[in-house]
DNA sequence: GGCGTTCCGGTTACCATATAACGCCAGTGG
DNA sequence: CCACTGGCGTTATATGGTAACCGGAACGCC
């Protein structure tokens, strides 16, 4: 069909997602693809059981290790982040490079108001990160950083 | 009893987090001072239920509400923090400045190999985050930071 | 002293998050 | 054909966290 052609962005995003996982030989099945549009569609943070509970409308045998194993492609993959505060999960929103399918550096600032979570990639805060590492002797591999708060639209 | 005058350097923290608990009016009672001192000798994050099995030995009666009620004050007086990658708790390690009570900004390098979790506070990642929060009209109110890898003992 | 209020914590029940372990089946390559 | 692998269904269980109710001790006040 043309889902791509005709799709929004939510259809363009799926077809971009199953492109970047083909390059390096990873398949984003039917469940991946289910369960990453549940998560896109979300917008937001969501629960790997809330997840599930959606699921369950296309797939009625669903179960935990349903939602988790996709959830662990997912991440592995990049396409989406968990929000470790929240214990949820949400899509990642850096298209600025193509980070091959591993973790790339980046923060969230959670609104405790309205729940909305942004995602951004600041070099200088990745720096600063690094450095404090450096300075006790301690290699940094990947960092979790979620900044609480009130966003912009929640503080007007 | 001479447990200040003789304790050991545990005893003796747990003497100074009592008078830092008076001072602002909070009472440091029996079993906040139990799960308190069972924080502080397990030295690294340690998960509430591993806390809640090691309490048990001293009160048998001891339910989930008992540690996470102890754990809740603990946390407000800022005697501890929460690791949440870990779903654990650790003590406060930052004597530098009596932050009266409340959140202190600090950081956690977490250690992937040996587990050990060591708390900074480094200015200039607090600067970094506020800015960056700040460039997006967000108002920070706190920030999470964990940073994972490997620490300077483990890299030898 | 009597009384109300508040704080603390015991107790039961429950919900939420996450993983272990087993096994089937389809696809792939010898 | 056979062995192997990846993906996933299925069951059970481990781990993390709260709600709600209750009783008793401590404190303040008249």
């Amino acid at each position: 069909m043309a889902a791509v052609r005709d799709g929004g962005p939510l259809e363009l995003a799926l077809a971009a997602a199953a492109a970047a996982c083909a390059t390096r030989g990873a398949k984003l099945t039917e469940l991946r693809r289910d369960v990453l549009r549940l998560v896109l569609e979300a917008g937001q943070p969501v629960g790997a059981y809330a997840l599930l509970d959606r699921l369950k409308a296309a797939r009625a045998g669903a179960a935990p290790p349903t939602v988790y194993r996709a959830l662990d492609f997912l991440l592995e993959q990049g396409l989406i982040h968990k929000v470790e505060r929240l214990n949820a999960f949400i899509a990642c929103t850096d298209h600025a490079h193509d980070h091959a399918g591993h973790a790339h550096p980046h923060q969230f600032l959670i609104c405790g108001r309205c729940g909305a979570t942004a995602e951004i990639a600041d070099a200088a805060v990745s720096a600063a990160l690094a450095a404090a590492a450096r300075a006790q002797g301690f290699r940094a591999a990947r960092a979790t950083v979620e900044i609480e708060g009130t966003c912009a639209a929640c503080a007007a």
